[in-house]
DNA sequence: CCGTATACTGAGCATACACTCACTGAGTTA
DNA sequence: TAACTCAGTGAGTGTATGCTCAGTATACGG
């Protein structure tokens, strides 16, 4: 059974987790003090490192949790290519600030941060070659994996450029035009 | 006429920005302290401040020159839309690491710095759809500036995870590969 | 109700760096 | 050659920030 404690112990340390999640989408995790995680928690300043062993531990939670959640929300991977585009938009426009940041700093991040992006990124454009293997992209002699990173890096280039406060071009306005190009890509 | 001072100030000068140069190719800007600058110039660390008002002003220096001298040994565009290519993938192959690092940890530059590199993008991005555009790409439907994205966003893609100690994909082995996956992009 | 355990506090410490400035000595000028 | 100029020096300063720890208040157990 859980005592009183136990719980607020655990609320706490999720008040930490979801600030930091805020913090981070606004600024961006290297523009983030824990100072301003722990004022947006509403805790000390010391309580942060009750909880996380560092600041780059904190991090790396965020990044976890982030990239579970996305593929959780993802769920398995759709039946057509266009279905499977259309969803991994979806999903990554919700999430555009946050990934934005993650994308731009992934440099300064720490390694096993940086290796859960990669994996993130390594289902995303796993799913997306499979369906053009399936569709035949092969007829026109189109490695499947370039063209699925083609996707993936003018998607991430998108996301990359937009910054909350810039005019740049967003991913739901971008959307669309590079999900059609990728599917033209593949048509025979 | 220039006196013995002014020389060995211009010396100076040149001296610490091509130390900053080579030290920002080794480990980065982002990594590299005016301290480690100063001592690879063999200058004193106050130095570094009589010739660059800041810190900042000194990767501006130094970004400023890697675009501009990348873009005159580039030349003008070339004829063919793959000769173009080869060329690019050539000079930049040249300043791999430095360009990488600098792909990196963009965001962690100053305004002015961006900016000289987004307008490198934009020639080298501007030259290929010109050419794609000449090639006649828009008969597949194709929106030059999106295959010319795509063509700049897996250059980009791969400079930016090679880093100097890992063992990842480099520029002269892949370059090949999305040369002709980027013909083949265009191919009626 | 009292002693103990512990989540939490927040002032303070340690460190890293960008930047400064009083001083030095080589180069220039009269 | 003497007075002056200025590039260069490097110890020192200010600041930001991750992290610590002695102390506090609250929940728990007997």
């Amino acid at each position: 059974m859980r005592s009183r404690r136990e719980e607020r112990k655990a609320r706490t340390r999720e008040a930490i987790l979801e600030s930091a999640r805020e913090c981070f989408s606004r600024e961006g995790p290297a523009a983030t003090s824990t100072q301003a995680v722990s004022v947006a928690a509403g805790v000390s300043h010391g309580t942060i490192f009750l909880h996380y062993p560092s600041r780059e531990s904190l991090i790396e939670a965020v990044v976890r949790r982030f990239v579970d959640e996305l593929l959780e929300r993802l769920g398995p991977a759709a039946s057509s290519l266009d279905d499977e585009l259309a969803a991994q938009l979806r999903h990554l426009g919700e999430v555009e600030t946050l990934y934005g940041h993650l994308l731009r700093e992934e440099f300064a991040l720490s390694e096993p941060a940086r290796r859960a992006l990669a994996s993130l990124e390594g289902v995303l454009t796993g799913r997306v070659a499979t369906l053009i293997e399936a569709d035949g992209a092969r007829r026109r002699g189109l490695a499947p994996r370039l063209v699925a990173a083609s996707w993936i890096a003018l998607l991430q280039g998108i996301l990359r450029r937009s910054e909350p406060g810039a005019v740049g071009p967003r991913l739901p306005l971008r959307g669309p035009e590079i999900r059609q190009f990728c599917l033209k890509l593949i048509e025979a």
